[in-house]
RNA sequence: GGCCCCUUGGUCAAGCGGUCUAAGACACCGCCCUUUCACGGCGGUAACAGGAGUUCGAGUCUCCUAGGGGUCACCA
């Protein structure tokens, strides 16, 4: 009766506090974010810190950050609130051991009395044996009386999940489709730790069911852990969400792409000067393709154009050389102003900052790649290196060779002291014209005047901008150096 | 090792039984443009993991093998 009515979309991030944001991670909540616009749905930040031990000071503010930076923003969450809060596991965690207990006397749960030392040697004897260890149900048949003994002499205990051990489970998934397990392959996993706290699994449920979280969107590592959470579901009796398991991201065929490893951050792109609209713009890209040939995308398009029908089923490698073709044609769209104040702080760092930044952008707009490349770019600016060798003067294609450069220096060296103004049109008119009346070629009489002035054999830009950002002293200092070199 | 998932060029990937002697992009190579380099333009090299089967017809469906990944915690 109600069958246009659907279902608002509702998805979440829920990253752990546990230190950077991972290119993965950030992929991970933006997939979530787009599919939640691209359905008109709901999309909400929790932070899942029920671990301690790996809980990172400012962790939490970086998360926040690193989502608004790029343009994500969350509907729900510990900072802006919403109506199914607290949007932090720690400040839950009263909450799930009453579902607990719900649990157990349904039958589909049990208090485990059995120590992790315990646990731990039954482990290792049963890996001698080269059986996969499986926790055998020891405590779910203790007596009534036996339990009541146990807590009233405070023995410490776990709550496990009491899984069938014959049928099958399966369910679906949005990318991979239906998943059929044997429920004997499940074990018996713990629900709540000894120090009461949930473990992720059993948090996850009841968060997700809790918030209406329409659509659970993770990582692929879940996939088979996927029938345990669908059975305390159906304990509970609750709908089941659908399900999208997201492949990693990978730094080879073999490694995925992890911090331990080294592998760049977010911030580590961002510090090397990528701008962030194409790091969003190529992470979107990697694991999912919108099904025609576009491959530029702002955050607003990615939310249009999102869905779950693009998403790839296998792992895709982190290709460094296209991200940085891709914040290259970025950079490359940026207006003068844009990308002066981008390239300020790299200007600053390698001393041209006093340079004029109209040419600087106009040497470096199309070449750079992203902006931490300047300094190196530009080193020569700064200082000559005096022992660029005398061969640089000796260029075929421009036809020159050092009498030619010679000669070539000392006609330019005083039409250039003689120009009563320093200015780009004026250099530019009197060596053209110094070349069309000597029946030389452009690339001959410039080539030399490069070299000279730069010290180098490959330059951004040309003879003229070089001049110019120069400054006539320096300049002339260098062409008559040049000189001097050749004679 | 058991179980689950995946497998189109070096990389990202389109393809959803015939229009595939397989698209596009990055990278690479060549040419053009040009004041070096870069940008830009044009062109090129390069792939259906292997084997059975189903079918008139298979990159597309099924099975097997191989390879890779994931998972088997009181971590998330």
């Amino acid at each position: 009766m109600e069958e246009n009515k659907k279902m608002t979309v509702r998805t979440r991030f829920a990253p752990s506090p546990t230190g950077y944001m991972h290119i993965g991670n950030l992929r991970s909540g933006l997939y979530a974010y787009l599919f939640a616009r691209a359905n008109g749905g709901k999309f909400l930040l929790r932070i899942e810190d029920t671990d301690q031990e790996r809980y990172v000071e400012g962790a939490v503010e970086l998360i926040y950050r690193t989502l608004k930076d790029i343009g994500i923003n969350w509907d729900e969450g510990p900072d802006v609130g919403g109506d199914f809060g607290p949007y932090v596991q720690s400040e839950r965690k009263n909450l799930y051991m009453p579902y607990a207990e719900q649990l157990i006397k349904s039958g589909h749960a049990y208090r485990c009395f059995c120590t992790k030392e315990e646990l731990e040697q039954r482990r290792a004897e049963a890996q001698a044996r080269g059986e996969t260890f499986k926790y055998d149900k020891h405590c779910l048949h203790m007596s009534e009386e036996e339990i009541q003994r146990r807590l009233a002499e405070g023995q410490s205990y776990v709550i496990r999940q009491n899984v069938p051990t014959e049928g099958e489970t399966s369910f679906t998934d949005e990318i991979f489709g239906t998943i059929t397990v044997n429920n004997s392959e499940l074990d018996d996993n713990v629900l709540i730790k000894a120090d009461g706290m949930p473990t992720y699994n059993f948090a996850n449920v009841i968060d997700d069911h809790l918030m209406n979280i329409t659509h659970v969107m993770r990582g692929m590592e879940y996939l088979s852990s996927t029938p345990k959470y669908n059975l305390l579901y159906e304990a509970f009796g609750w709908e089941i969400p659908k399900y999208i398991h997201m492949t990693p991201i990978m730094k080879d065929a073999q490694h995925k792409l992890s911090k331990r490893n080294g592998d760049a951050s977010y911030e580590d792109f961002i510090n090397k000067g990528y701008l962030k609209e194409a790091i969003v713009n190529y992470v979107a890209l990697l694991g999912w393709n919108p099904g025609d040939e576009r491959e530029r995308f702002t955050l607003k398009e990615l939310e249009e154009a999102f869905s779950v029908k693009g998403m790839s089923k296998s792992p895709a490698i982190f290709d460094n050389e296209k991200l940085t073709w891709l914040n290259a044609q970025y950079i490359r769209e940026l207006s003068e102003e844009e990308f002066t104040k981008h390239a300020m702080k790299w200007y600053e760092m390698a001393g041209i900052s006093h340079m004029n930044t109209s040419v600087l952008f106009k040497i470096l707009g199309q070449r750079v790649e992203y902006f931490a490349q300047i300094p190196d770019m530009v080193d020569f600016l700064v200082k000559l290196d005096e022992e660029y060798p005398v061969e640089f003067f000796t260029n075929k294609k421009s036809k020159t060779n050092s009498e030619v450069s010679k000669s070539v220096l000392e006609m330019v060296i005083p039409a250039l002291k003689a120009l009563d103004e320093w200015e780009e049109t004026k250099i530019h008119d009197l060596l053209m014209n110094m070349a069309a009346e000597n029946g030389l070629k452009n690339g001959t009489l410039l080539w030399p005047v490069r070299i000279a002035m730069a010290g180098k054999q490959v330059t951004p830009g040309g003879a003229i901008e070089i001049a110019i950002l120069l400054g006539r002293d320096e300049s002339l200092r260098r062409l008559e150096y040049g000189l001097k070199k050749l004679s």
